[in-house]
DNA sequence: TGATTGACTGACCAGCCGTTCAGTGACCTG
DNA sequence: CAGGTCACTGAACGGCTGGTCAGTCAATCA
């Protein structure tokens, strides 16, 4: 009982730490997060945080986790729904839209280690540990696509590369929107997505038939 | 005739200090590239740099503009050129791989650019100096894809923001291909691009009529 | 040839940031 | 209530980086 106590006294502070790590990385981004402003954000001191964390990396990583976490399960949830592929396509990126509006903080931290960047040092660790996430994301996707082609309803090229071009440029729409005051509808984004990845962008005089 | 020749030596420092800045930025990023390390490179002293740039902002920023600057002409040559709305896509993309090949040391320069991280205070700075020559190679394509709407070549959609998914998704597979220790040939990624972008990824029974 | 210039150097400085650890005080225990 | 425990604190430390500037020396000048 007692020690159930301090797990859950423990589990809120890492908790409220990653928090304020998020909302800091997401005002000042990646590198220019220091320790002492996590520690204000968060309402505690400086070296309060290495109680709870070895030191910076294993903050930065373990908060990454924890948000990119989230992100999975909303999405293979939506991937594991037998739906033709354009109804996947549709739920894949409405669920990741709505997660970076909801998690807008979380944004930046994930496109800035989507890129590793820094010392030597800071890349090996950020290949070895942030890339796998990230790229476990796409490949997932990928495969996807690939049962996709396999039951004929999408055209065979490399389902990695396919994958990454549509995620990143969902990304980059997504990205967008959060620097337009007045962005349109997420479902109209979404579509404009959905539209242009199912039947790109040329315009076909004959009407198609999708069987 | 003197003044002359100071010029050029002039123009050479400030060219080789760039040079320099550029190798280093692409082997450690963005802020971890030191004036120390930027100084060795371009073998010379730490103080020598600040004779020709005021300061850490001013080089990264004229470096930037450079590199840039040199894509720029390159993209709006082939955009410029009467083209087809596919081949147009075509030779950008190509021109863009291709460039992106010979200055891959700038590759990583332009892609921690694109997004604004920092202070509060590099953040406005880049928002004033970089956003701006990012944002301005997505307008050029979006009136390009603006056109070729009106010429009823393109269905009828947000214009910046298709420029903005075909470009980010095609860096995706330009980044993708420098981690690949043998990646396809640029002809076939700029052929799955373009197919993607006109196509789309579905599979028509019907053949389509482009006229 | 001696004086002058100014491009170049690199030791130095101030400030920042991650990390540490001696000290504090609230809370339990006997 | 005295003694002990321990989560928490924040001043201090060491390392690093952007920027400075007194000094060096080769080229130029008179």
């Amino acid at each position: 009982m007692v020690k159930s106590k301090e797990e859950v006294v423990q589990e809120f502070r890492v908790q409220s730490i990653q928090e304020a790590a998020m909302r800091v990385i997401a005002r000042k981004g990646m590198n220019a997060a220091t320790m002492a402003e996590i520690a204000k954000e968060a309402g505690i001191a400086k070296g309060t945080i290495y109680l709870y964390f070895r030191d910076r990396d294993e903050l930065v990583e373990k908060t990454f986790e924890r948000a990119i976490a989230q992100l999975h399960e909303r999405v293979d949830t939506v991937l594991a729904l037998g739906l033709p592929i354009e109804e996947k396509l549709r739920e894949l990126f409405r669920a990741q839209m709505a997660f970076f509006r909801e998690n807008a903080e979380f944004f930046r931290l994930y496109l800035s280690l989507r890129i590793p960047s820094g010392t030597s040092h800071q890349k090996r660790w950020q290949k070895r540990h942030c890339a796998p996430q990230y790229q476990q994301r796409i490949t997932a996707f990928a495969s996807v696509l690939e049962e996709a082609m396999e039951r004929g309803e999408v055209r065979r090229v490399d389902p990695y590369r396919l994958a990454l071009f549509l995620i990143e440029g969902a990304i980059a729409i997504t990205f967008e929107r959060l620097n337009e005051s007045a962005p349109p509808s997420e479902e109209s984004d979404v579509d404009l997505i959905v539209g242009l990845a199912v039947e790109g962008i040329v315009i076909r005089k004959q009407k198609r038939s999708t069987n």
